[in-house]
DNA sequence: GCGACAG
DNA sequence: ATCTTGTCGC
């Protein structure tokens, strides 16, 4: 076969197979982007409100997915889902969706239900080229995103007030590209950004409410701790039982072995 | 050319 | 992300 170098996905979909193809996707994809407030308010009883996230195993090449889906009033989990897929992209700052979101969405359908806002870990439009994996997420499933990051990534803020709600805009020079929002007294503070169908305050207040107690979102400290769950399960399963030494770095391309 | 660099 | 001991604090 000539011509086009995509591969394939665990689930099927076309993938890009280098870094140059996976910038030329991001632009193409780019403008699908849509910046009209979807969301529900946040605290609404009944929404959807999910989280997602992943866990490496270098040694085995494997990644784990884990969506959970909160209730928007209660917080409570009313759904959990994991996936897994061989990992399809390397680490590349600002690539990070083709690495991630094979898996992510496989989860995502296992989830059984809607949600009406997903929370992810990392950047949306806060990203060199304005489509971070928050962003590429929602354009591929039409879900409201937005992203939550650990770190500034390669932006800049000003200083961020001690309190709780305290914020300053996230600035690529001089455009705000997210905010850097404190969620707690004390703590630093998380990297809000715009995903899909959501505004920045939107973000920025689902973000707050979702985290309370700690400096990340509900959502994502619990995907966070289930895909992690995963990855242990998995990596139990091969050393303790099955001790074939030919079949052991191919552990499931995908779904809940 | 040399660092920096979401997870 | 992941590798890793102890340490300070509620």
């Amino acid at each position: 076969m000539s011509g086009s170098a995509h591969t394939s996905d665990a689930r099927g979909a076309a993938w890009p197979a280098t870094e140059a193809e996976a910038r030329a996707v991001q632009e193409q994809l780019r403008p699908r982007v849509e910046l009209a407030d979807r969301a529900p308010a946040p605290g609404t009883p009944g929404t959807v409100l999910a989280g997602v996230d992943v866990a490496y195993d270098d040694t085995h090449d494997v990644v784990a997915a884990a969506a959970v889906a909160l209730d928007g009033g209660t917080h409570e989990v009313v759904a959990r889902a994991t996936a897994y897929a061989r990992v399809p992209f390397p680490y590349v700052p600002g690539l990070l969706a083709f690495r991630e979101l094979p898996a992510v969405l496989d989860a995502l359908e296992r989830l059984g239900r809607v949600p009406d806002l997903v929370v992810c870990d990392g950047y949306g439009l806060a990203h060199p080229r304005r489509f971070g994996l928050a962003s590429h997420l929602g354009v591929l499933t039409g879900l409201a995103t937005v992203g939550v990051a650990k770190t500034p990534f390669v932006f800049r803020h000003g200083p961020v007030g001690a309190a709780r709600g305290d914020s300053a805009p996230l600035l690529d020079g001089t455009e705000e590209v997210g905010r850097a929002l404190r969620t707690r007294e004390g703590v630093r503070p998380v990297f809000v950004s715009v995903g899909h169908r959501v505004s920045l305050d939107s973000a920025c207040a689902h973000t707050l409410s979702l985290a309370r107690r700690y400096r990340l979102p509900e959502t994502t400290r619990r995907a966070d701790a289930l895909c992690r769950e995963a990855l242990r399960e998995a990596a139990t399963r091969q050393t303790g039982e099955s001790r074939s030494p030919g079949e052991e770095g191919r552990a499931a391309a995908t779904g809940r072995p």
